[in-house]
DNA sequence: TTGGCAATCTGTAACGTTTCAGTATATTGA
DNA sequence: TCAATATACTGAAACGTTACAGATTGCCAA
């Protein structure tokens, strides 16, 4: 089955795939001529540039990836690393889809790196870094203080982090503006004559918690309305939780009449809790969520919808990698969105 | 910044990444024979076997992919082919997630190969067979005349398909037993008294629709229900589109007082255009829907709900790519999951 | 004693690419 | 005219791995 006898490459019928010294072979020059003529090297003739380019194209050439790779580290990769058991569903494809996007006219490939629960999230970055399977790396649940920017900062490998870090270092990230949200769905709860208001918070620890749970209290003290406290559990809880720690929540003699709520997923669980108590969102209670996919409003009419982009944010992660890996200054490759109206901060290389 | 003057590798202080010349000089052996040993061939003494394992292990060596790629043509890849448009979200991270579980303790990488609405489906099949960029395939939204497949199978790379083909060649497969899902779901709507039925598809073209829709018709005339058609939609239409022409259906003299759907996206859609239509889940109509997440129950505990597990379907899809890359007959790497069998067909009410 | 053989180990070449250090030819300046 | 220089090209080496074709040693049978 092995019939590579063929007398070297250049008498080769015709199917093996074409390489430069197929290239060299056709074009009678030599490989080192035609490897610099394909990336437009200075000292080329402008004909035998072209004429290198044209039969490069005319027999399909392209670059072998582990040749490329093993001569000079550089992979074309981008490594998505993911947490197998924590990241919400639609999230994960959205996000995929989004650096699909921006990576398909590019010789990028994306490689998917999960981790699960019970390793240390270091552990894959480490992998990467080590072996030097990726040009770049895509990171999420990003915490204040992230040990795997850190790690990776100090190891001078280009990243982007969903969310923002708070060490008072410089890497590119892009964040939905949570605190812009919280404030926004409590102004809204609030001009609804809603005055008891309960928080779903983020998974604790996550930097995007401290955005929500602060832009929240803010919002709290600006229409004067009171925080009943719910922090027993998170949009990270299974939806038996949620709705359980909800109905019980709601049977209290003080409960919410209003909610806000990071997920919609976990809104509803919210909800199911709520109906269980045997109390009516839109009449005793209204809910302001997030979400992604457009699904929340077919469940109940009455939810109050804010929309997080998520494929936007693949996008935009992707965008600042590359851009990263081509040489732009990491603090120009940040941005956050805000809800409703998409803002980017600016891009360094115009 | 590039300070690798350092006299060739046997000198270098420690920082460079193993390779096997490092190991060689650390053993005092060739690196032939160190590459044998770390692969268990028969001619190295078993001690010296030991004695390089060991060495390997201690200082962390890992064999450089691009080497090993440039060399033998093993790329160490699975590549997932997904639509970037179509594809349902849940879907999509599940499959992922399972695919990983499977290879997280094999040296295979996921790529995640997306194509567009504006491509054939084959382009992304031959960029990955012409560029020998993978070792195996998954694809999904698999056709009974499947282009993708045959081209992989003239082709002689291994791949899988999320759903069976019909064209009298073999390869491995996942499925789930749609037809057998259209039969109970039927069964249990005509045991309700249910007697006029309407089926949301999947979307037409692809394998298990035809599957589902002769479930279905098998079914109904095993109970001797009667089919209301609903063909103007599947499961593929936009959550609107489905609304709108349920509510249109539903205000007709002859309607469905059942529903069978294939998708939880769609059942919300299909729930709404009912209730747009002033007619009551439970009362007037009842559905069984498949999910693939847990959250339908908490939409209307009236639904009949069967779950569809994905992440088992790309643990699956991983194990039959893996088991034909390892020589294993692609015939005997098929496999069907089977609703009420391999998975719980639960009751909301109970 | 010698030839044969099994058991271990080794050097070299090759995969496709880029970089280094050239070479050959034409062009320029004096 | 000669040397210096710019222009256009080239071979060899190297990245890390594996396969091929030996090489060395010790042991045994004849």
């Amino acid at each position: 089955m092995d019939r590579r006898h063929t007398e070297k490459n250049e008498e080769a019928s015709a199917q093996e795939r074409p390489t430069l010294k197929t290239l060299a072979f056709m074009t009678g020059l030599g490989v080192t001529t035609v490897s610099r003529a394909l990336k437009d090297a200075p000292e080329i003739g402008a004909e035998t540039r072209r004429r290198v380019q044209l039969v490069a194209k005319q027999i399909g050439y392209r670059p072998n990836r582990a040749g490329v790779r093993l001569r000079t580290g550089k992979t074309n990769v981008i490594s998505l690393v993911l947490n197998t058991d924590r990241e919400i569903m639609s999230f994960v494809s959205d996000i995929i889809y989004g650096v699909s996007e921006v990576i398909a006219d590019t010789p990028y490939h994306l490689i998917v790196t999960p981790y699960s629960r019970s390793q240390d999230p270091l552990d894959p970055i480490r992998y990467l870094v080590e072996t030097g399977s990726a040009d770049g790396v895509i990171i999420s649940r990003t915490q204040p203080n992230d040990a795997r920017a850190r790690y990776m900062l100090e190891h001078g490998i280009p990243f982007a982090t969903h969310g923002r870090t708070d060490m008072g270092l410089v890497h590119p990230y892009h964040d939905f503006d949570n605190h812009a949200f919280a404030v926004e769905a409590v102004r809204r709860l609030a001009s609804m004559g809603r005055r008891k208001l309960a928080l779903l918070t983020p998974p604790v620890g996550l930097t995007y918690y401290g955005h929500t749970v602060n832009g929240f209290a803010d919002a709290l003290s600006e229409v004067g309305a009171s925080e009943i406290p719910f922090s027993t559990v998170s949009i990270d809880h299974s939806i038996e939780q949620i709705r359980t720690r909800t109905a019980q929540l709601m049977r209290r003699d003080i409960r919410p009449d209003g909610f806000v709520s990071s997920a919609a997923a976990a809104t509803l669980a919210l909800v199911a809790g709520i109906e269980d108590a045997g109390l009516k969102l839109g009449h005793d209670v209204d809910i302001v969520s997030k979400q992604s996919s457009d699904l929340l409003h077919l469940f109940r009419p009455e939810l109050l919808i804010v929309n997080e982009n998520f494929r936007l944010a693949g996008s935009e992660l992707a965008r600042s990698v590359l851009g990263w890996i081509g040489g732009a200054a990491p603090g120009s490759l940040q941005s956050l969105s805000v809800p409703g109206e998409v803002l980017a901060y600016q891009r360094a290389d115009d």
